[in-house]
RNA sequence: GGACCGGUAGCUCAGUUGGAUAGAGCAUCAGCCUUCUAAGCUGAGGGUCAUUGGUUCGAAUCCAAUCCGGUUCACCA
């Protein structure tokens, strides 16, 4: 805001000093003074030069000059500095700036854009829980869909959920031989861990199977094929489609089972989701279309019967849509589901939080829809993100080499406490607030450690090394939240800005370093969350909510705020705190992390 | 081989449309608790921004080539 402020300012300026060149404010480049250097705001010159064919140092004078006699309110100085123009911000202009947003509860939220965006997460497979990697989908989807919000959008959170197919088959077949009807009840297992040891069982039992095949003389490619636990999933999912009453029957059971676990996940992680796609439900959809397009001529049939789609002339390759036997595959379930969400809410943006494993997957869904004339096409949005692997390689479900996300959070809340304790900090509360401590602090270790870096990187999480909860964690951020608590609690204030009765004080005052540092920190937080939604990276979040806990915990430690110098100073910092933490929680909980005011 | 993504301090990462001497955290070292919570603060060391060339007043950022790592190009989902 600022930043667009003193743009403003200069163009006038510009304008009055060169009136036959016209200036726009998307010319002027602003940014914040290094610290070396006196001031605030820096103009940078020398776009300038060129353009009027003068000396830096000369347009810088006569620049500074001009803006600080004509807006003395804005600025009291300025200073030029081989070809940079700093500029001092008048302190009150910050100071009015925080007394302006006192009131605004709405402050960092954006004008409504009417738009509506459907974000796409999480969307697991029901045949085995949630693992580490599942969790920063789930964390960036759910974020995404909270900074959307906040940057003025409709937003509708859905999950698709992976319900049919042949892995699905797999666990079925495995419990069908093993389990002697085990089930969540009678075993006391989580329900989606239960189906997952199965999906693990079909696949040691399949690889003995192949082997001993191997073993009497068979191809292993031919092995693979004849094992009879293969046959036998491949056969239930030819009765599954078929509607067979029993096969349908234990699908439901187990797939229950699946979601009650998955529910139970969840919550626990504090997301949820306004719509339920199941791709049971969307497959058929899709195979309309392709036969549509079919009769379009965009899709063609090959001799097998099989339905494709030519893409070489876009440099891509010839894709399957149908298989030779009509049965459909991912691409066609995924062709159907985007259609039907477009339909159901009329979308202007479909986003999907996916791993970029499926970039290409991703990039042909689009184009398919696109020649195919269908107008979703072109609000689709692939939020890809790199895979959180081990430091051994990709984590494999079937294989067993998985962080389950469940114990993952456990076990951060386990070191919550063990480092709670350890500080000496677990005194003076209830059982009932340890352990809700315990669960804020380690989730939200959890949720920033997958948040705080750029979607697009990959990972490798180190399960020997434990998510750390000093430096840039959420952990800082919490622990700087609850010393501001603690100053209020002091003052008996309260963290909400409008039910404290301030004192006042006066708009002029002067601002120490430390100070002003917090304000224009915090005056950049709508600007914040502009970016955080327009590059769709919640690190952008994390990154500003630590630098407003550093910079209070550096302010803390310089200045006392209940022994001010004097009242009206101490009325401004109380002010500044209370806003300081309102930030901080506001940026967190859209990152799904709660901030607690004692810890 | 084609397409896409990444390469910044010992490690994990920031670095808005090109802007001043490239920044944090961890780790290492040196300080700071009689004072609102030391899960904190202050300071030090640590860099050929993968390499080379180009564009210009100016490049980690843009362009080209090369090297390294990853993903993908399935009648799996």
């Amino acid at each position: 805001m600022l930043t667009l402020l003193i743009k403003e300012a200069a163009v006038a300026a510009l304008q009055h000093l060169y009136p036959e060149q016209t200036f726009a404010t998307d010319m002027v480049n602003v940014n914040e003074t290094k610290v070396e250097f006196k001031g605030d705001y820096t103009v940078v010159l020398f776009p300038f030069v060129k353009m009027l064919r003068c000396k830096p140092d000369e347009l810088g004078k006569q620049l500074g000059e001009y803006l600080v006699a004509r807006n003395a309110a804005l600025f009291t100085e300025y200073q030029v500095v081989s070809g940079f123009l700093n500029l001092t911000v008048n302190d009150d202009v910050f100071i009015s700036m925080l007394q302006a947003n006192w009131h605004n509860e709405q402050f960092g939220k954006q004008h409504q854009t009417n738009k509506k965006v459907m974000v796409e997460y999480s969307s697991p497979n029901t045949n085995k829980p949630l693992h580490f990697g599942h969790l920063r989908n789930i964390f960036l989807g759910y974020a995404l869909g909270n900074i959307l919000k906040t940057a003025g959008n409709d937003v509708v959170k859905a999950n698709l959920i992976n319900d049919r197919g042949i892995h699905i088959c797999k666990s079925m077949v495995a419990w069908m031989r093993y389990a002697n009807g085990a089930t969540p009840q009678s075993t006391g297992i989580k329900g989606d861990h239960l189906v997952g040891d199965y999906y693990v069982k079909f696949n040691d039992v399949y690889k003995a199977e192949i082997a001993a095949l191997i073993a009497n003389g068979v191809e292993e490619k031919q092995a693979e094929k004849e094992a009879p636990i293969m046959q036998e999933a491949q056969q239930m999912l030819r009765q599954w489609e078929a509607g067979d009453k029993e096969v349908y029957s234990l699908w439901q059971t187990m797939n229950g089972w699946v979601y009650e676990g998955f529910e139970v996940s969840y919550k626990k992680l504090g997301v949820d989701f306004d719509k339920m796609y199941y791709e049971s439900n969307t497959y058929l959809l899709g195979k309309a279309i392709v036969e549509k397009g079919l009769e379009k001529g965009v899709l063609f049939r090959k001799e097998d019967n099989s339905v494709w789609i030519d893409l070489t002339a876009d440099g891509l390759d010839q894709k399957l849509l149908l298989r030779g036997d009509g049965t459909s595959v991912y691409m066609t379930q995924d062709i159907g589901t985007a259609v039907l969400k477009f339909n159901d809410f009329g979308l202007d943006q479909s986003v999907y939080v996916i791993a970029d494993e499926q970039n290409y997957h991703m990039q042909v869904l689009k184009l398919i829809l696109k020649k195919l004339g269908e107008p979703c096409a072109d609000g689709i949005l692939h939020l890809s993100y790199g895979m959180v692997e081990l430091p051994t390689g990709k984590m494999k479900s079937r294989e067993g080499t998985v962080v389950d996300a469940d114990d993952m959070m456990d076990e951060m809340v386990r070191i919550a406490q063990e480092q709670t304790e350890q500080a000496g900090k677990a005194d003076g509360f209830s059982e009932d607030e340890l352990k809700n401590l315990y669960n804020t602090i380690g989730m939200g270790a959890l949720k920033f450690y997958l948040l705080r870096v750029d979607p697009k990187k990959r990972m490798i999480f180190d399960p020997k090394e434990s998510i750390d909860l000093h430096g840039f964690t959420a952990t800082f951020i919490q622990y700087a939240h609850a010393r501001i608590c603690s100053i209020l609690r002091k003052e008996q204030m309260i963290l909400m800005p409008e039910a404290n009765q301030f004192k006042g004080f006066s708009a002029t005052q002067s601002l120490s370093k430390a100070e002003k540092d917090i304000l224009v920190a915090l005056e950049q937080y709508p600007e914040m969350v502009k970016t955080a939604a327009t590059e769709m990276s919640p690190s952008v979040l994390c990154n500003y909510a630590f630098r407003l806990a550093q910079l209070f915990n550096t302010f803390y430690d310089q200045h006392s705020i209940s022994k001010a110098e004097n009242e009206e100073k101490k009325q401004l910092r109380l002010m500044m705190i209370i806003m300081t933490a309102q930030t901080m929680r506001q940026a967190m909980k859209m990152l799904g992390i709660d901030l607690p005011e004692k810890m």
